[in-house]
Order: C-alpha cells, then sequence, then structure tokens
DNA sequence: AGGCTATGTCAAGCGAGTTGACGTAGAGAA
DNA sequence: TTCTCTACGTCAACTCGCTTGACATAGCCT
C-alpha cells in the first residue's frame, strides 16, 4: 500500500512521536545515512531506523514507499555531498586523478547506497556537471574527440565499478568481510611451492597487497595508457 | 551449528530425498545458478532452492554451511567456467587479454549470481588456479614479483569490477534498463551547447559509445601500461 | 546380518519488511 | 473559541527470509 505516503506539498501536521521527535523525509534520510556510518552496512533495518529516530518503525513508510525508495533518496542525497568543492587545476592528469579518487572515497563513505547507485546513470544535474567537466577536461588536453569519448567512457565506468567493488566489500556483513580478508592468509599463504610455484613465491606481497583497493594503482595505469595515446595521436593538436 | 556440514572426502551415502533426487554439493550449485539465471537474483533463497531441488530446504545445510558458504562456492563454479579449455599462447599480454575478457564473459552469462559473487574472495580449487595462472604469466613475462603482484591485483579487480558493473546493467528490470540507456539521447543530446559545449560536441559519439561495455578498452589501457613498466622497470631481464 | 551414522525431514525460533485498523493531535475555518 | 477533518504515529499481525535441534531411516561397512 504505496497510498501511506503524502506527497510533500500536501503535508500538514507536523505531529511529535511518543518520544518527542518531530518526523520529516530530509530527518529520515540524514538519520540513516548517519546509522550506515556509524554502525556499518547491516544497521539499515527499518526498525533500528524507527527506533534510531524515536518513532515506531512503520512510521517511515508515511515518507517513503519502501526501503527502495528510501534508498534512492539516501543515493540522491549523497551524489550532492560528492561534488561539494572541487575546483580544477588546469593539469589534465591532476584533474582526473583528483576525480577519480573523489569519485571512489565519496562512495566509500556509504556502501550501501554506492550499491545500489553505481550502475544508474541518472541524467540528472551533479552527474551532467561531472560528464561535463571530465569531457572538458579530456578535450582541452588535446584529446581528439571520438579518442576523448572512449577514455571518457573507460574512465568513468572504471570509477565506478571499482566504487562498487570497494562498496560491496565494505558493505560485507561483518563475519563474510572478515573471511574474505583471511582468505588471503589462511589459504593462499600455505600452499605448496611444488604445486604453485608463482603464489608460493610472492605470498608475503600479496596478502600485504590485497587488503588494500587496486583502484589508485589501477587508475594511475589508465591515466599513463592514456598519456601515451595523447602523445603519439594528438601530437599537432591545439588545446 | 556448522557441524550439519560433513566434509567431502567423508560423505558415503547417497540417499535419495523423498522426490527421488540425489543431493550432491555439484548438483546444489548447479540448480542455484540455473535458479539464478532463470528467474533472477532474488530468486535464490535457500526455501526456492529446497523446491527446485526436490528436497527439504535444510538438506541445503547439510553441504553447506551457510547461504553465504553456497555464495562462495557458486563464485568458484563460475570462475571455474571461465577458465574451461583455455591454453596459454606464451606472449602474456595474449593471454592475459584473453583470461581478463574470458572472465567477463563468463560472469555476464550469469549476471544475477555475478551481481551477487563478485567482489567475493572464494579461497577455492578454481580461483586458486586462476591466481596461479596469471601470476605465472606476468612473472614469466619478466615483471618484478613487486610490480607482478601490483599489477595482477589490478588487473583482477578491474575485471571482476567491470564484470559487475556490466551484470548489474544486464540484471536490472527491463524497464529501469531501458530508461538507463534512453538518458543518453533524452537528455545528454539535447543540452545546449551555450552551458554544456564539450557534452554538445560529442553527443553522438557518446550515445554510441555508452552502449557498449567500456571494459575492453579499459582493458587495453592497463595493458598498454603495463607493458610500459616492464618495459622500463625490468629491461635486461630473461623471459 | 547388524550396527553405526550420514543425511533427509520436520517443526520451531528469530528477525526482516510490510500493511490494515485505529485513535488522536493539531491545523484551518467559522 | 470551538468544531471538524484528516494526517500520521502506533499497534498487531502477516509473510517470508535463514537457521537449527530433534528425530527417523537408509545404506555402507564389517
Amino acid at each position: 500500500m504505496s497510498d501511506r505516503v503524502v506527497p510533500e506539498p500536501q503535508r500538514r501536521r507536523r505531529r511529535p512521536t511518543k518520544q518527542g521527535v518531530v518526523l520529516s523525509a530530509e530527518l529520515i534520510v540524514d538519520t540513516a545515512i548517519r546509522l550506515i556510518g556509524q554502525h556499518g552496512a547491516e544497521a539499515l533495518t527499518v526498525r533500528r531506523l524507527g527506533a534510531a529516530l524515536g518513532a515506531d518503525p512503520s512510521a517511515v513508510y508515511r515518507y517513503f514507499h519502501s526501503t527502495d525508495d528510501l534508498l534512492l533518496a539516501i543515493a540522491d542525497e549523497l551524489i550532492g555531498r560528492a561534488q561539494h568543492g572541487w575546483q580544477p587545476t588546469g593539469d589534465w592528469r591532476t584533474d582526473l586523478r583528483a576525480i577519480g579518487l573523489r569519485i571512489h572515497a565519496s562512495y566509500q563513505a556509504h556502501p550501501q547506497a554506492a550499491l545500489l547507485a553505481a550502475h544508474r546513470t541518472t541524467g540528472r544535474t551533479h552527474e551532467i556537471a561531472a560528464v561535463e567537466a571530465i569531457l572538458g577536461i579530456l578535450r582541452t588536453a588535446g584529446f581528439p574527440d571520438a579518442e576523448a569519448v572512449r577514455v571518457y567512457h573507460a574512465f568513468v565506468d572504471q570509477s565506478l565499478a571499482f566504487a562498487a567493488l570497494d562498496a560491496a566489500a565494505l558493505a560485507l556483513p561483518a563475519p563474510a568481510a572478515a573471511a574474505d580478508l583471511q582468505v588471503w592468509q589462511a589459504s593462499y599463504a600455505r600452499l605448496d611451492a611444488a604445486t604453485h610455484p608463482h603464489i608460493a613465491a610472492t605470498a608475503h606481497l600479496l596478502t600485504a597487497d590485497m587488503r588494500r583497493s587496486g583502484y589508485p594503482y589501477a587508475l594511475d595505469l589508465l591515466l599513463d595508457a592514456a598519456g601515451a595515446r595523447l602523445r603519439s595521436a594528438g601530437a599537432g593538436h591545439d588545446g
């Protein structure tokens, strides 16, 4: 029954809950984001959200049709927060690197919402602004249009893909996340050099490296290769 | 109570269920993958899996400690299917490219399962074989160990991240997927050149390029950059 | 032939999202 | 001020998720 939700403009009463809290869609979204940040991904359940708000869990359904509806609202809020305050330096590599790391970082801050949002094309203002900025950086740097579009595509998809991948790891229930990390020591580090020479030779490096996100290095590789193509393809272009 | 599970080597009886099915870990994994493929990721519940198998849902717990345990087995099976029948050529770039595209393709064949499994570390046989193969390719090519591990990490995560990203697009409900694609024509292609010059100038290229996966191009960029680092770092190596 | 036990089944427990019914607080009109 | 109307907070219950303790039995091993 989605008809429980009253559209924003028609809301009238600001009736406090038993515990004295005056609810609003905004307050619910903020509380949900805080809940995820404080107690991990599993903390976001309607029951716990109700408790954190000081209201009956079902009160949430007066503001959102479903938990999915709520999560989309959260994602939208996060897109807004992500873009905040970035300034270009004029150097294409520095700027792209900064944008990539920013996208990645902002999604990591809210893994559960990231999982939902990372693979959608919204076409909304914040997304459009980002596309225009990235294309501008590439074209100003001298990439021919066709190449600029391909690099843009690879760059954005790689950023979002890694953001979602790393977010998924963070959003995992605690025991599963621990198990995934443990595998490198419990399983890979103990393989016999006779049967698995390459793993055995690099096990110590693997266990150290796999703790971190592979994104920064992958990003550097992408920018390296893009730079090489820029040098060979667009040699005589003006900006 | 994880002690319900009897390790493979100790299994003795092959007792049929009421409906006459003889269970096995393999059969359960295959059935689960089929279930997901036919009815979407949400179809994978222990109850439905039991029904599809022709067994009581709790019978699954005689073979897997939990649904997460089952999920890891599914992930490993997909990795195994990706490697099936692959033969190295001896050229590191050709081999890595083939493996990357194979992993991507294998996950695309089961988008719903890929969404659940792509970001997990299984530590099981198929995954271990893949890790050993990839590390072997890199070290044989002459990458120093530390660099080989970093490239391995970036390569694998890039493959899995794109696999999950593209799987998510395929797994989307039809109307949502159509909407996401439509955005490029309905929104981006109509932006004013005065306010969004870079998007306007490349809109025709964008709408064409964004239909495809960005992975093959991103993979080529990664291999380009890795090759450059191999040339500069390991100049005098054999292999 | 007989026993041991692996394993399929049953029933129940807990916690998730969700919703129908109900009562009341409180804004708006007179 | 008072009256009315309804938004919305609350309660209780439903479905469905995973999981597990207890039980019964099939079938391998000696």
